[in-house]
DNA sequence: CAATAATTTTGTAACGTTAAGAAAATTGTC
DNA sequence: GACAATTTTCTTAACGTTACAAAATTATTG
């Protein structure tokens, strides 16, 4: 009842481990017949490597470290999405040799402290890391130490690396045009904290509309930082008294919609009439408000699943150039 | 720059590997002065275990492995604290050589199932689980296969495990307690899937608390499991309506706490007057409702660190009976 | 049919670690 | 100062895997 090894197959098929080894990763070295037989002992024995011994030979750490942040206990606005893009990253590397370690991100924490971390404590072999900014320490450190890595968002350096990103752009254009195309004029963006690359990408795109349709957004006035606001339903609902009533909102999340459009009721309004809110969403929350709100879908699950594929065909050598995607986002109208 | 091993370190030193492996984990053949300078060396040259040696060697997986539900994509009604607890599983090993991996549990998918995949796959030397049954096939497995595992939950069975649990029995109690204090006498109990050990410790602690303050609370009558409700606000609107209109609900999260509140209101009730709520919470979210509703916490982050550190000392050899804790919530009154 | 080339298989060594036993150094005893 | 007892250190071997070189087999050629 031992655990199989190359070595059991080997006495099993009475080859060699080493053609052992070959076999059973299709070495050229090895003729069909003999590749079959070894197959079919690993199956019948229940065969899979160990990642022991395969990591000590090959020198290749077969874990995936993706530093993800999460929220302070007891504070709850954590990322709705954040599971999604675990189950996403666990499933792109299904099949693999590869495993997924999640080193949560601590708030307040310097988020290159933990990526030194987990390379110095050489707990991954290649890492996934988020919430990029346009000159990101991370990126230069990683490539300085030629580990390989996969940002979920882009930067705006002259290291060129792997990344997935969502078309923030797109998404602020698209957002920004609807509002538009409805007769809104005094639009304002919800945005995440402003060193963020993905908040500017929305802003341009939002400005870019607001050009083309004779609008009048400006980046002083009409931005509003998650950063600045406890309280959204507060927030919204004294926003709606003050000197500049918006008539269209994009927020950033649907954590923050479900509070902007709670608040703006609160003022007397009603949304959909008075006022158009748009958000960017990961999941179907908004359907379920009270007046549901149409939203922008940043699709978690397949960026995790993109995220960790990219991530493994870097560590097999892959250049990064043929690793960088671009989701578009897909609009719900509610 | 090339990685320290202890072959680095043996040279810089002028002693054997052996030695220095044993100076640095304070071996007893081993004179004071020289695992002073071993240790000092180890510092200076910044050496760290390399696992995949290290697993080789002993056998030991040092990969943790924690199989957490997660949520369909698109479906947003994922366990809000889940992040929380990896949280807390990765703060319980800090400062071992284990590493946590987390295998996403998808919903529909048999539970045994992954448990199995993880085992078979070599994918961890202990594994952590949750949402237990009573009577539950991953278990006897996992103690037949002679793999370390901690349970977030309880089981009924004659096998004895280690596990850590909120003290749902408690929770129930002192929740059916404090309604029938403020003289409420038709609770109602909004309980998980019947399946799981933790709604029926719940349910038995309502239970006791009505027969105490004389209530008549019936598991056939007074029981809503989650798992017939779609949308919380659509249900409570409607038994609000009900010829049996409660005046007390005890929830199973901030969620459906929240959308339980809100359809409660929708039907002209006013909470903290015509009704109670109570909720089981994770958060701090309850505080932000429009009424804040009271709520017993379940420390999640705590609870991970938990598991974790109990996992490895299980791994280490200690007995099962001694790791086996259940913990007490907090209550909000708000 | 030998001689040589091409193909397929095998043996050896190494990755970093630790356990067991051997060897060396130190201490204690007479 | 010789010898035993003890402490400390070192040598060897092994865990499972793969790269490389060497060996065995088969195919091709003159």
């Amino acid at each position: 009842m031992a655990k199989t090894t190359l070595k059991t197959i080997a006495e099993y098929t009475g080859l060699s481990v080493t053609t052992v080894s070959r076999a059973l990763k299709d070495g050229q070295d090895v003729k069909q017949p003999t590749k079959d037989k070894v197959k079919a002992a690993a199956d019948k024995l229940g065969y899979s490597p160990n990642l022991s011994g395969l990591g000590l030979r090959t020198g290749i750490n077969y874990n995936i470290c993706a530093i993800l942040p999460v929220t302070k206990p007891g504070d709850f606005m954590g990322d709705i999405g954040t599971l999604a893009l675990i189950e996403g990253l666990t499933a792109g590397i299904e099949g693999t040799p590869f495993n997924l370690t999640v080193l949560p991100l601590e708030p307040g924490v310097d988020p290159l402290h933990s990526v030194k971390y987990a390379v110095e404590n050489n707990l991954a072999g290649g890492i996934i890391c988020n919430l990029m900014q346009a000159k990101d320490e991370r990126v230069s450190y990683l490539t300085e130490q030629n580990v390989p890595f996969v940002t979920f968002g882009q930067t705006e350096m002259s290291i060129e690396h792997a990344y997935v990103d969502t078309d923030n752009y797109d998404l602020g254009y698209r957002a920004a045009s609807y509002l538009y195309q409805r007769d809104r004029s005094n639009i304002k963006l919800l945005s995440s904290a402003q060193e963020y690359t993905f908040s500017w990408h929305k802003f341009y795109g939002v400005k870019r509309a607001s050009m083309e349709f004779g609008g009048c957004f400006t980046k002083e006035l009409d931005i509003i930082f998650d950063t600045d606001v406890t309280d959204y339903r507060e927030f919204a609902f004294k926003l709606m008294q003050s000197s500049s009533i918006p008539d269209g909102i994009i927020c950033s999340s649907e954590i923050s919609a479900c509070g902007i459009a709670a608040g703006v009721q609160d003022a007397g309004c009603e949304v959909g009439k008075d006022i158009d809110i748009v958000a960017v969403e990961t999941c179907d929350l908004p359907s379920f408000f009270a007046h549901p709100i149409s939203g922008f879908r940043i699709d978690l699950h397949s960026i995790g699943r993109k995220l960790s594929k990219f991530l493994v065909k870097r560590m097999q050598g892959e250049e990064v150039s043929s690793l960088q995607s671009i989701e578009k986002t897909a609009f719900y109208r509610r």
